[in-house]
DNA sequence: GGCTATCGTTCTGAAATAGAACTGTCAAAC
DNA sequence: GTTTGACAGTTCTATTTCAGAACGATAGCC
């Protein structure tokens, strides 16, 4: 399968992996929310060759998830930022983290801890329905068809 | 980089994509979420070429994720099924049908909704804080260093 | 001029993926 | 008792993608 077919699917999680489905998007965008915004700090931070770099944040400004920005005239030098889309992928993005901490960890305990400034305390990010405010699993959730579905594929 | 090195990083995110960072794997535990479990199912719904298959399908069962339980003695066949760990990636994969959602739709709607059996209605998932129950967003949230953290990586 | 910083592009070999064919086991049908 | 079909993989080759390193462009500073 192709990147552009998955993207045409009639699934949001296809569409989703179509844009961050890759190890490198995914560290890319880790290194947004950490506030990394140019080349060379992103290069240096993740290794990545600088060949796939360019490449990737041509196709995250494209698709909307950064924004690319003039810091300096002359000469020209450019910042990369996370657009509103982009700053949505913070759910993505920490679900993943969790999941890290608790499946992934060693001995050492947490790489990161984060804290909630709104009631400043350590916490972790939990999902819960936009309804009833419980929390969510799978075996308690029912999915039907919805409007925009045509064949055979979902989730 | 390759996917081993992504696996030791102190951070975990890396560790997470390291496991469900390509597009087959999480397009495979969409397909696991909504009951699918056999080996032709798998192939067919999700068109991919029968070697990779079965090497994300090993990879899973090796990490465990998923477990590879017999359901018929002569000839043997199994079944792959998903653990609580496999379980547990639920919010990274409902996070990511959200965001699709959101910012991938197209005219028609969408092609899934949930319901939440507890309440009944039809919801979206809502990443909040484990301490105060209010929504996160990224500006909220402050990061500090963890027990686990070592060099310069992190998330 | 020579040095550094920043932001890329270009090149070549290595690795991963796509696509199709093949293997093996067993049950049921003819 | 031979054929057909379902299931769960493995093997093979061509194509695509990625890694690693070098190269280019622009400008400021000494």
């Amino acid at each position: 399968m192709k990147w552009d077919a998955l993207e045409e699917e009639p699934c949001s999680l296809s569409r989703t992996v179509a844009v961050v489905g890759d190890r490198w998007t995914l560290l890319i965008l880790r290194e947004c929310f950490l506030r990394v915004r140019r080349f060379e700090a992103f290069q240096s931070s993740l290794q990545i060759t600088r060949h796939l770099l360019s490449e990737r944040l041509k196709k995250l400004v494209r698709l909307g998830i950064l924004r690319r920005v003039p810091y300096c005239e002359a000469p020209k030098r450019y910042e990369y930022i996370l657009t509103q889309k982009g700053l949505d992928l913070y759910p993505v993005i920490m679900a993943m983290v969790h999941w890290g901490d608790i499946h992934m960890g060693d001995e050492r305990g947490r790489p990161l801890l984060h804290e909630h400034k709104n009631c400043g305390k350590l916490f972790n990010p939990v999902m819960v329905c936009s309804e009833c405010g419980e929390v969510l699993h799978a075996k308690q959730v029912h999915v039907h068809a919805g409007p925009g579905r045509r064949g055979a594929d979902a989730a």
